[in-house]
DNA sequence: AATACGAGACGCAACGTCTCGTCTCGCTTG
DNA sequence: CAAGCGAGACGAGACGTTGCGTCTCGTATT
């Protein structure tokens, strides 16, 4: 048995100056030592409770609260997936909030377990709440709902990722028609 | 007027290096000094030509000849992105030439202007070439051709940086078939 | 009494710059 | 036309710097 002396406060000080860090000086600064040093902690005590940076942002967006996505149901779908398809976007859009994803996503790549936990703590939560309002919605017989939450959210990742345009709300609204035309039950 | 004496000899044994150990150990270990060891060159003379090592990777990708994919018109539309869609679909599948893309995304993420130029040289002519192609097809009116190319790019995109399913050859049909629903002129 | 804590020293690896001596090319000059 | 010269790229690697992850301290907490 684990007798967790694990001091909160020190933990709060870490998340929050690995956010802090990250707005202000950008990921190529994020080091494991400038985050000890900016909340007043010891390496060792970063290394005793996270396997590296990368572990410690999503903590950090966890603990944000970040996955508490709870979409709305108003009977309207294309309203309703309006409402999240342009949230999406404007985080993707904004610079700090971005910063944030950007690093989240360069560790994600860099090592696999760590990718499979911002998967499923992160991603899913709210991949999984749009698949639940499509559910509910009228869709064509025969189509894989994964699949139209993907042609949702892909071509945002796409965008942001390839710097391939703007992500304005005008954007978010055609992805949502031209989605709701792909598999809506009366065209 | 600048005297490029510059050794083809040492050019290709540093972009073959460079390849040649994404494909053997990894991008962790992808190091400059590595590179140079491989290539039996100075560092200087990487440093010289290239910004860094993501540049170095660019080079070789687009020396490479990957940007050559020059799609097919059989005059069936359908068949046609099914064709590229399963051909890209297979190159994310792929352990490793997915490593290269890993490897250039995560550099790309840390790097705007390196961005600008893996999107120009390396990604635009294919999604242009795909949009060329659409152009040619029974579209909807008012139906954004770059939009309904990120339709298609963009879930793949989204399922391999999220490790969210498996890339298969009917995930790539339904990706088109889904896309094609979404903006034929014949639903 | 046990253990997490802040602080920071330690050896290691890669960074990017630099300084060598060598080699290769292009231009000059006899 | 050929011998010689000078600029600059080349391989090699030393150098100081930075961040890594581990390790000891002495202190503080429970």
């Amino acid at each position: 048995m684990t007798t967790t002396r694990r001091s909160e406060r020190s933990r709060r000080a870490i998340l929050d100056a690995a956010l802090e860090l990250l707005a202000d000086t950008g990921y190529p600064d994020l080091t494991i030592e400038a985050i000890a040093a900016r909340a007043g902690v010891g390496k060792q005590t970063i290394y005793r409770w996270w396997r590296g940076k990368g572990a410690v942002i999503l903590e950090a967006l966890v603990d944000g609260g970040v996955t508490d996505m709870t979409l709305p149901d108003t009977g309207d779908l294309r309203a309703d997936l309006r409402t999240v398809i342009r949230a999406t976007v404007a985080e993707f859009a904004d610079p700090k909030l971005s910063a944030t994803t950007r690093a989240i996503t360069i560790e994600t790549l860099a090592d696999e377990a760590l990718a499979e936990q911002v998967r499923d703590q992160l991603l899913r939560p709210q991949l999984t709440a749009v698949k639940e309002r499509l559910s509910r919605g009228e869709i064509r017989e025969g189509v894989d709902l994964d699949l139209v939450v993907e042609l949702l959210f892909g071509p945002i990742y796409h965008r942001w990722l390839l710097r391939n345009g703007p992500l304005t709300e005008e954007y978010a609204d055609q992805l949502v028609e031209l989605t709701m035309a792909a598999c809506l039950r009366n065209g």
